[in-house]
RNA sequence: GCGCCGUUAGCUCAAUUGGCAGAGCAUCUGACUCUUAAUCAGAGGGUUGAAGGUUCGAUUCCUUCACGGCGCACCA
């Protein structure tokens, strides 16, 4: 792709001229001593006369430039801020003075100087010696209004990185809270484990697959939709608790909470069950705001989100029953079809009762779930890998988590029990023989694991990018994935 | 997949009813050794996302396409 424009030709013959001059515009190491927002805190009480003792040497990339003749203003901008640099010929030399004068917005460069504050008040490095350390060719945006457009600024994340600081600290408000989710996970003693990306049978979530091929073995292999059962094989081995922070793909559509590809942190704790990993959940969580905000009171998009626990816990069918004008428990099978007809969900006419139901709660009652909301007690037919109530066999021990109307987690108490897991596994086969592209194979595999015996066991997964998008206000999933997907560009 | 909106100089944005495509920043030349959206004088920079149509004339109206945003649908 060979962009010209006159810009971009007036830097290549700048970068020449340098060349000619002897100058390598591409060096290979530089030795900073301090950072940009270091000195604005070190050198906080210094005052207007330049002092030998205040030296610095600094490296970053040229955002403003202001020439006067025989001396100059810039602002460079490294990882940590930006601080003003001021070079006057007299003191770098005419040599290197004229060489400085071909440096353009956007060249990385190392400086040495004392700090001193100009007499507007501003800290800056007096420089006396100045070294290109990477020429730029491509024009940076303007600097006043930044980088706006949507599409360069998710295709070209590197510029709008250099352009926009707020963008930078949302990612690494995201590391922070993976980080933070990692140090008391590990305090609790879970283990931090690694399992298959590539998987010859997909499972552990209703999605379409991404379906990739391997040469040597001569068989197809999916992306993983989930880590699941994985981790409960490793529950089966005796790892009593294990997590993953795993990237998953699901082959579907995408939106301000969709990204094909996301990450997912999947937990499983023996002896637990769904009530136990409730309570982990809400303190895992409330105090992973807290290390991230200080407060486990923030706002989301204008609206005032506490995640102080406990939280609200309601069961499905009650939810349902709060937020429209009917009791699902009431209904039979019939008359909630009839309800869902009503409500514009479109059926196939063989929907059992609980997936009507789940149904339900999506139109009536998800979008309105604004503080941090368990919803407990899911059908049986929309959760195969979850355990039974034991006093009610239509119903399991799942719950799933709701902030801003946005389902964040889904966890339930594992089914262990490996007959009826077996029996999960046949409705879900002859769905997928009726061509249901979101149902799954039998995993014979996973099957001869749970035959081997599994613990009693409780099993999570949070959202990580939507818990991130709640932590640091962003309205689009986008925003917090740096490279998102796109359409190719032509 | 459907609907609405958008795409104009490197960037941010204008352009009246269809009538010569503009500004600011950036760039180039000159002046300027405490400026900070530096200032002053001058200059260059455009296949208006792509292709077609209507018209004497299209950035503007119509059709198709591409990409993006928002909403809906899908995604338990």
């Amino acid at each position: 792709m060979e962009e010209t424009n006159e810009l971009m030709r007036q830097r290549k013959e700048k970068l020449n001229e340098i060349r000619e001059a002897g100058i390598d515009p591409y060096p290979h190491r530089y030795a900073p001593t301090h950072t940009t927002s270091g000195i604005l805190q070190e050198f906080e009480d210094v005052n207007e006369t330049p002092d030998e003792t205040n030296r610095v040497t600094i490296a970053g990339r040229i955002m403003t430039k202001r020439d006067h003749g025989k001396s100059s203003f810039a602002h460079l901008q490294d990882s940590t801020g930006q601080i003003q640099i001021y070079v006057r010929r007299d003191d770098i030399g005419a040599d290197s003075y004229r060489i400085y004068r071909r440096f353009d917005v956007g060249d990385i460069i190392g400086a040495s100087g004392v700090v001193f504050r100009t007499r507007t008040g501003e800290l800056t490095i007096l420089v006396d010696a100045v070294e290109l350390l990477s020429k730029s060719i491509r024009p940076l945006p303007e600097k006043w209004h930044g980088l706006q457009d949507k599409q360069t600024r998710y295709r070209q994340r590197y510029a709008d990185l250099i352009m926009n600081p707020e963008v930078k600290e949302v990612f690494v408000q995201r590391t922070k809270i993976v980080q933070a989710i990692r140090d008391m996970l590990n305090e609790q003693n879970f283990m931090e484990v690694e399992t298959p990306v590539l998987q010859p049978i997909y499972g552990g979530a209703s999605a379409r697959p991404f379906t990739t091929y391997h040469n040597t073995l001569d068989q197809p292999l999916y992306l993983r939709i989930a880590n699941e059962l994985y981790l409960k094989r490793l529950i089966v081995g005796g790892l009593n608790r294990v997590y993953e922070f795993s990237r998953d793909f699901r082959n579907e559509g995408m939106d301000r909470d969709h990204n094909p590809e996301f990450t997912m942190l999947e937990l499983y704790l023996a002896y637990a069950d769904y009530l136990e990993v409730m309570e982990l959940t809400e303190n895992l969580i409330a105090q992973t705001v807290e290390k991230i905000h200080s407060t486990t009171k923030i706002t989301y998009q204008d609206q005032k989100l506490d995640f102080t626990p406990p939280w609200r816990r309601i069961t499905m069918t009650e939810s349902i029953q709060e937020y429209s004008d009917f009791d699902p428990e009431a209904l039979s099978a019939h008359e909630l079809y009839t309800k869902a007809s009503n409500a514009g969900i479109e059926l196939a006419g063989d929907e059992s009762k609980g997936e009507i139901i789940a149904e339900l709660f999506d139109v009536y009652v998800e979008s309105k779930l604004i503080q941090p909301t368990f919803i407990y007690d899911y059908p049986i037919e929309v959760s195969p890998f979850a355990k039974k109530k034991p006093e009610n066999p239509e119903l399991v021990e799942r719950f799933e988590f709701f902030i801003s109307g946005m389902e964040v987690g889904n966890a339930f108490s594992e089914l262990n029990d490996p007959i009826d897991q077996r029996q999960r596994f046949m409705e879900q086969a002859s769905k997928l023989a009726k061509g249901d592209e979101e149902a799954f194979m039998v995993d014979e595999d996973y099957l001869r694991a749970l035959e081997y015996g599994m613990p009693p066991t409780g099993g999570l997964g949070i959202g990580i990018d939507r818990l991130t998008m709640l932590l640091t206000d962003q309205y689009s999933i986008r925003d917090v994935i740096l490279f998102p997907q796109m359409r190719p560009e032509n």
